[in-house]
DNA sequence: CTCCTATTATGTCTGAGTTATTATTAAAGG
DNA sequence: CCTTTAATAATAACTCAGACATAATAGGAG
């Protein structure tokens, strides 16, 4: 059940993150190079084999790009593979640009309505029980409780599921646990504003009824609702 | 502008290529276990060093998971990071899974009517010139032509940055080149069925207009048409 | 059933040699 | 004399080989 399985960190792997959160927060921007290998590693401390890894990882998701000759260096940014999910994890280690974060909330309202929907055409029964259990233990323990909140994420996981779209379900997971890092240190410095859960029951019945058009409005206005009750700055 | 620029293949690149291969096509299915390096390594000619950094490059793209002792073996499907570009192409060297197919397509279909709305919201007048500049191109030339198709591209290229989210340009880019590649051999065949410029020209009527909503249909029309115009099977 | 030990494959290190790319230099052409 | 092109040298990543360290599993002892 819990997939976080932490595995021992190997030096190739810390070193991978190390310069990735680097990266990500600005420390080493696009066009900067690497000192060489030998250099590199030495000021780290490591192998030049443990180092290269950790470069052939970076390079694996875009953040950088090694040459004979012309060395190692941070790729321009828009060859960042920044939907990958270690790229994302790195970037929220560090400080994200807000507008950033705003595009991530934007990708989400896109992706989640839509998902709704096809949840609506698509929903098999036992996809309709898992959500009902799910908002059940919701409104039993609250948003307060961290058992709450992982009803919460399963009630989301379930419409991915239900929409049977491999893609759309791996960007949303994706995106989904990076909009909830956001969101982790500021809720619970206050109580919740409003009650969500109607939100959500309004959404499951939209599904449950087969109705795509309703999914698809009552998801993106529970998103809405969400954001607006967080206090994100305005684009623009 | 040739952004292709092909550095030569090296070693552990070509050979995380054809592994990558190997995998999306079904050849190593989820829990096989590769042998130990050292047999790996000799089995291929390659030193243990490029073998390893080789599985190093599909590790950071989730397709393959090592721990000592128990080896290293081929990760379950829905950890895979299925829209990272290079998986996408590797995944198109084989025959891939129509059903995967739809799945890319309903995407699209998900992400390029937002984009053509947040660009009709965002546009600049230079976004507007290039828009109009493709199209003319695209007239002038025809989709039959290499350079017609470029126009073709730039023209979805520019919605995305009038758009101005970088998460969901990231996105679409890497889905966008994934449909092309599964249109390329079918469109070649057979002459187009139906001129798609009048399509394009009313989505760029709407974000130069500045109407969202319309903007939003016109987009799902023209890609909606674009798809009928294929041989796809139909889901389910 | 629990704990410990032995096994084994990945992980890490060192140092040498190779290859590809860039920068430099020289030569040819305008 | 200046510009362009081709040969050359320098450099950094790339590849290789062999050894040792570490950690997770399997099996046996208590």
């Amino acid at each position: 059940m819990d997939d976080a399985r932490s595995i021992s960190p190997r030096i190739h792997g810390a070193i991978a993150h190390d310069i990735g959160v680097e990266i990500l927060g600005g420390v080493r921007k696009p066009g900067d190079v690497f000192g060489g290998e030998i250099e590199a590693s030495e000021a780290l401390g490591i192998s030049r084999t443990a180092y290269r890894e950790a470069i052939r990882i970076l390079a694996a998701k875009g953040l950088v790009e090694s040459r004979p000759k012309a060395g190692t260096r941070v790729t321009p940014r828009q060859r960042w593979n920044i939907l990958d999910p270690d790229v994302l994890a790195w970037t929220f280690e560090g400080e994200p640009d807000p507008v950033f974060i705003l595009d991530l909330f934007e990708l989400r309202g896109v992706i989640e309505p839509a998902a709704a929907a096809f949840a609506a055409r698509r929903r098999e029964p036992h996809h309709l029980e898992e959500m009902k259990a799910a908002l059940d233990d919701m409104e039993r323990l609250g948003l307060a409780d961290a058992e709450g909140r992982a009803a919460d994420q399963r009630f989301h996981r379930t419409i991915l599921a239900a929409a049977q779209n491999e893609a759309l379900a791996a960007l949303a997971s994706s995106v989904g646990a990076a909009v909830s890092w956001t969101t982790k240190y500021k809720q619970r410095s206050r109580a919740l504003p409003r009650d969500p859960l109607p939100d959500h029951v309004r959404v499951y019945e939209a599904i449950e009824t087969g109705d795509p058009a309703a999914a698809h409005a009552m998801m993106a206005e529970l998103l809405h609702l969400a954001v607006a009750d967080m206090e994100l700055p305005k684009r623009e």
